[in-house]
DNA sequence: CTCATATTTGTAATGATTTCAATTGTGTAA
DNA sequence: TTACACAATTGAAATCATTACAAATATGAG
């Protein structure tokens, strides 16, 4: 994968010093848009960097959130999901299959807030849960009524 | 507090057969606009119902879900948090004190969705993160920057 | 090279949630 | 009322993601 920066410039871009560790994360992060787990990192990253640790995992995807390289998405219960992509946009979760997809949301953060009263929001979170085709057809094959 | 229905009316209106352990877990949720834990639910209850396990708060509010009569709220890393109202409304959550207000939004459901493609849609959450005005100025107090 | 500091690592602890088998409660039919 | 089947509740143990922490390693300046 191409990108318009290398990782490392990247990194530093939000005061991240780079590693080798870090750069890792990151990379995959901006290459894998399918919003990993510390789990799917991990494991995806352990063969090529032996030595990795998950607490590694742990405390460098905390300083990226921090320095507002990542975001952490609390769609699913259980486990936290990163995403590289900080831009504006909401979530989709499949209940069937799990699988999460990107939803554009240009106007996200004009969502108009009635009563927000004398509140100071500095993050907007949007999602939402459903199901992707394959899984509608599944289910409707199985109970015989339709879904949604 | 007054309630249109009483609790038990209310659990059969979704199909949910009363139980002293249910009607006093949906009570609280009713009387409670606080958003409780599991934990919360179960240190409230527990002196009026000393057998109260934990694990039967779980089992009830799972079935309270299953059945629409809850939602859950995962605005919070670690612990998942209950909502007795199941009407549209948004959340927030102030990042200094941890409390969390409801927000008006008529016009969750119409929020518009570009590219959603093939995908159903069966639950919308929005939530905020941000600092309540008392937050927002013990903030500004320490660093002397404006927030937000 | 040496020292101070930052980063990484593995282990152990924490804490929310789930599993599960046993106990208790409830409703029905004889 | 009693017996019985089934539903609900319970507590203890297991699971699993995350965090704490202290030791080991890497980095960078002088």
């Amino acid at each position: 994968m191409i990108f318009k920066m290398t990782t490392d410039k990247y990194l530093m871009e939000y005061d991240i010093k780079p590693s080798v560790q870090r750069i890792a994360i990151m990379d995959y992060l901006r290459s894998h848009k399918t919003h990993p787990t510390v789990e799917e990192i991990f494991n995806a990253l352990s063969p090529s960097i032996p030595t990795l640790s998950k607490t590694t995992v742990y405390n460098t995807l905390k300083l990226f959130m921090e320095q507002g390289a990542v975001t952490c998405i609390n769609i699913e219960e259980k486990n936290a999901r990163f995403d590289g992509d900080v831009s504006p946009h909401a979530h989709f979760i499949c209940l069937g299959c799990g699988c999460i997809y990107d939803i554009e949301m240009e106007q996200l953060d004009a969502i108009t807030v009635e009563n927000i009263g004398e509140l100071t929001i500095t993050e907007t979170h949007v999602y939402y849960k459903g199901y992707c085709k394959k899984c509608k057809e599944d289910k409707e094959r199985k109970t015989g009524n339709a879904i949604g």
